[in-house]
DNA sequence: CGGGAACCATG
DNA sequence: GCATGGTTCCC
């Protein structure tokens, strides 16, 4: 009847303080010897506890020789037998928690009972105001004290685990030699006695389900488990070879109830419990078995004093130990990271990073990014994103890094990355090393010279005249500058940018629209003098490429100023040089400036991410070099991180630049190193003016939107994943062939990633926005073999599976046609108390036959993003009424066609052979050709902003470049 | 002993 | 049916 009952095997493991233990604890033996405590079980447990006096005690009064002056204490406590210090002299070395407990316990509950009469002690536990005033003085009184604790974390075995040999509990400061085990001292008492050790739960003072055990031939005895001191032994009890047995879920409650059951038995010094007792108790064991946490338990220790009677009486207040913690759980386990992904990452974040790690729990773990100053102090910290299903079976974790606290570092910071679970608040340990990159741009602006630089001069010196010429232009080309008067120039200068700002401001535009403005034309166009001027000002400055190293400061500082002041001078004397010599002229500057420069940044790389945005010298650079026709220069463009100019626009935000320099001839989509177009980067940082300039008014021909980054990501799939309905919208809706791209990093395309961020809006979005390749994106399986469908079942929500449910053809219907368009209605719902709108009822009547028409492309959403969407098609089609003539024919759409496809064609004479026509008529009208990619860009710009071109001066113009069109265009006027 | 994984119960 | 977490088994 005490076996520790295994129903599962039907054979019975002897726990031989079990049930009967309720017999140790029975205080009503008839004999006052220990040996009568309890009948069954005494002779157990002396043996039991004769091994550990035997172990640790060999003896009396002397150090025990596996204890060699490791402690202090030791030698106190066994040298001074009952002499004790108090709790003041006597510093815990296993920690203050326990001095703690042990004090409120002192306080409140208990109250220790010496000399208290047997008679008083019927009852278990102290009576309050017991004892004479003066017995309450702590430094008198018995007092129970760990030693040693415990360790922190073990493993719990389950039961069937319990053959062969399997490590102790030992403590908390053991190594392997010396090994230490819990250990507790009793002050304060003269005597025999007994110190008993059992297991208690953590938050409440109540036993323990889990059975703390002993090994003890080829049996495992359970708690309690008592220790006899005395003088002789010096107090101290050391309880060696436990375990602890985690009972089965199933096992909890009677376990539990027994444990308490026993107790109470002892306390009350009955034999048996009132049945309203037992009723109480019950409920009470039914409350605890509800929360008690199965990962961590701890130590109780108890000391007694045997009466004559056999009664057991208390001597000091229970100890606790520290709370043990389950080795095996992934509630209270060892938090490790085992290896990153990666170790670094772009200062903006949402990179993406994998952590591997040992067992986890999804709902309890967060991935902390922290950085400490010198004396440890934390200076930053930021945690992770990723979701419940990122954490991959408990073991790995996907997240996305978040950015660093400074996005303008201009060189690498090393962070470190922990673990934290928040239940507990422990951490991974050790933290592993982060490093955040700084941007591209800003590297580029201010690279340290590596080796790089070495090959770069290397190079220099060896190669042509080149660079030997240089310093004689440079001179030329500076003389005049360097010569003036400063006060002069920045006085002029200042004047200058103050009108122009003035104008700017009254005029309440933006840069995009300056660079369209007309005073701004005339500013670049006017005189490259000023010009040049207000560069010297604005550049003279360190800014360029300020980066405080030495040679490299003297040298790179006015590298670039003097480059460009060159090649402006250059411009500028155009007239009276040869174009060919110019050209290359120009052009060997250029090249020349980047191989010298740090990084490979090429003057418009420089000019572009200039960190005052110096807009007049951005745009000049870019008028010069289209002026000398170096296009495939500035196309092939690349610093050494392969980033073209539009790259640096983009991840600057300066989304201004980038119509000029497609005007240019940059490529939009050329990728860099890491596979990135200026166009991902534009998403990946959220510059939604860049993304808008890309795709507002750009044939979908131009602009590869199936391009992947090397972390197989298209933008679109960028955008998905960062959750940025707006972005993905643009990106969609310029091309929606992009849709069914599979990601190259787990095979989903478009849709499962929606489904993975479970947004209906993008669910929505994406499936209302294409309707000839739906059965493609819904059947598309990625890389674990999930359709999106299948891939909601098992990560999304019950809203998402759903709404996908409703799309997907019925059985052996292949035709997929149906676009629940009233979804939309659910979202509007929905997007307005984000929670619960969950009802996604779909009725047939809700539905209907999508066709081909170019308006079931557009999705009519809440207000908010109606308001979006116009904004990203304000490109094409008006949103002012046209005010002149030529707007007016320009809007007939035979007119447009032919017109822009007469001016597409190349002038084959004139001062720059090979312009198409419409180059020649922008210049002509004294705009700024290098703008616009082609007629129809250049024809739609008229359009939508040209109001200020009269017809007749555009019919003048035009008469001299192409009769035909000319004419074209006043017959139908 | 500790790690790994199979197995099982559960929601 | 499946993912998950608890349990058991095995090396």
């Amino acid at each position: 009847m005490n076996q520790y009952y295994d129903l599962d095997k039907g054979k019975n493991v002897l726990f031989l303080n079990d049930a009967s233990s309720t017999s140790g604890y029975s205080s009503n033996s008839p004999t006052s010897t220990t040996q009568s405590l309890s009948p069954a079980h005494s002779p157990e447990t002396m043996a039991l506890q004769s091994d550990f006096a035997n172990l640790n005690l060999p003896a009396a009064g002397h150090n025990s020789p596996q204890q060699p002056q490791n402690s202090p204490y030791h030698q106190l406590l066994n040298g001074g037998g009952g002499l004790c210090l108090d709790a003041n002299s006597l510093i815990n070395p296993a920690g203050i928690g326990t001095a703690t407990s042990f004090g409120n316990m002192y306080d409140h509950q208990y109250y220790v009972p010496v000399g208290g009469a047997p008679a008083a002690q019927q009852q278990f536990g102290y009576q309050p105001n017991g004892l004479p005033a003066g017995s309450s003085d702590s430094k008198h009184v018995p007092q129970l004290r760990i030693v040693e604790q415990p360790v922190e974390k073990f493993r719990f075995r389950y039961k069937s685990e319990m053959h062969g040999t399997h490590g102790s509990l030992n403590g908390a400061n053991s190594k392997r030699t010396p090994k230490t085990f819990p250990e507790v001292t009793l002050c304060n008492y003269d005597g025999p006695a007994v110190i008993r050790c059992s297991l208690f739960q953590t938050n409440l003072d109540s036993p323990h389900s889990h059975q703390l055990v002993v090994r003890k031939d080829e049996r495992d005895v359970c708690d309690p488990h008592d220790l006899h001191v005395s003088k002789d032994r010096g107090y101290v009890a050391q309880f060696i070879n436990m375990g602890i047995i985690h009972t089965a879920k199933k096992y909890i409650f009677d376990e539990l109830f027994k444990k308490k059951q026993d107790r109470l038995v002892f306390q009350m010094n009955r034999r048996e419990l009132s049945t309203r007792q037992l009723q109480e108790l019950h409920q009470e064991t039914e409350r605890e078995t509800k929360d008690m946490n199965l990962n961590q338990v701890r130590l109780c220790f108890e000391a007694f004093k045997v009466e004559e009677n056999g009664s057991w009486v208390p001597l000091a207040p229970p100890a606790f130990s520290n709370p043990i913690n389950n080795r095996k759980s992934a509630q209270t386990g060892e938090l490790r990271i085992v290896r990153l992904s990666k170790p670094t990452g772009g200062v903006m974040g949402n990179d993406e990073l994998i952590l591997l790690v040992e067992k986890v729990s999804k709902k309890n773990i967060r991935v902390r990014f922290f950085e400490e100053d010198e004396d440890g102090e934390t200076v930053w910290e930021a945690f992770a994103k990723f979701r419940e299903s990122d954490v991959h079976h408990q073991y790995a974790i996907v997240c996305q890094t978040p950015p660093y606290k400074d996005k303008d570092v201009d060189r690498e910071v090393g962070v470190s990355i922990e673990l934290i679970r928040p239940s507990d608040d422990e951490r991974s340990y050790p933290p592993l090393p982060f490093r955040y990159k700084p941007r591209d741009a800003i590297v580029s602006r201010k690279r340290r010279r590596t080796c790089s630089t070495a090959t770069t001069s290397s190079s220099g010196n060896s190669s042509s005249n080149n660079s030997l010429d240089l310093p004689k232009t440079l001179a030329l080309a500076a003389a005049p500058v360097g010569g003036g008067q400063p006060n002069d120039f920045s006085l002029h200068a200042q004047t200058i940018s103050q009108e122009f700002g003035r104008d700017l401001h009254l005029m309440g535009l933006d840069k995009c629209d300056l660079v369209n403005s007309e005073s701004f034309r005339k500013l670049i166009d006017t005189n490259s003098d000023e010009l040049l001027k207000i560069c010297h000002v604005s550049m003279d400055m360190g800014e360029l490429q300020a980066d405080g190293h030495g040679r490299a400061e003297s040298v790179g500082r006015n590298l670039t100023r003097d480059y460009l002041s060159a090649i402006f001078k250059i411009f500028d004397q155009d007239r009276r040089t040869p174009m060919e010599i110019s050209k290359r002229r120009v052009e060997d500057l250029f090249t020349d400036h980047a191989l010298k420069n740090d990084n490979n940044d090429t003057l418009l790389h420089e000019v572009i991410s200039h960190k005052k945005d110096n807009l007049k010298l951005a745009i000049k650079t870019i008028q010069v070099l289209n002026y000398f026709q170096l296009k495939e220069l500035a196309n092939s463009a690349l610093n050494a991180d392969g980033d073209s100019a539009l790259h640096v626009a983009c991840q600057q935000d300066r989304a201004h630049y980038i119509r000029p320099l497609m005007g240019l001839g940059c490529s939009p989509n050329q990728q860099n190193h890491t596979g990135n177009t200026p166009l991902h980067l534009a998403v990946k940082e959220e510059r939604i003016n860049c993304v808008e300039s890309f795709l507002n008014g750009m044939p979908p021909v131009t602009l590869d939107l199936s391009l992947k980054n090397d972390d197989g990501l298209t933008p679109l799939h960028m955008a998905i994943r960062q959750n940025k309905y707006d972005v993905a919208k643009k990106l969609i809706s310029h091309d929606r062939s992009s849709i069914s791209v599979a990601n190259t990093t787990d095979g989903n395309n478009a849709l499962h990633m929606a489904v993975l961020e479970q947004s209906i809006e993008l669910l929505v979005l994406i499936l209302d926005a294409q309707n000839q390749n739906l059965t493609d994106i819904l059947q598309a399986r990625n890389a674990a073999g999930y359709t999106p469908l299948e891939l909601a079942r098992h990560k999304a929500n019950e809203r998402v599976v759903q709404l996908l449910e409703k799309v997907y053809p019925e059985k052996g219907d292949q035709t997929m046609t149906w676009i629940p368009r009233k979804v939309k209605e659910e979202i509007d719902s929905s997007s307005d108390e984000s929670s619960e709108a969950g009802q996604l009822e779909i009725k047939s009547e809700d539905m209907e036959i999508k066709t081909e028409d170019e308006d079931s492309m557009e999705l009519d959403l809440s207000s908010h993003h109606r308001r979006s969407l116009e904004e990203a098609h304000d490109d094409t089609q008006m949103e002012t009424p046209p005010s002149n003539k030529l707007q007016l024919l320009l809007q007939k759409k035979n007119i447009y066609e032919q017109l822009s496809s007469l001016l597409n064609e190349p002038l084959g004479h004139g001062p720059e052979p090979q312009l198409p026509k419409w180059k020649h008529l922008a210049r002509g009208l004294k705009l700024m050709a290098f703008m616009w990619l082609n007629a129809e860009a250049f024809l739609d710009h008229i359009l939508d902003n040209g109001g200020s071109v009269e017809f007749e001066e555009f019919a003048r113009t035009l008469q001299t470049i192409d009769p035909k069109a000319h004419a074209l265009l006043v017959r139908d006027s």
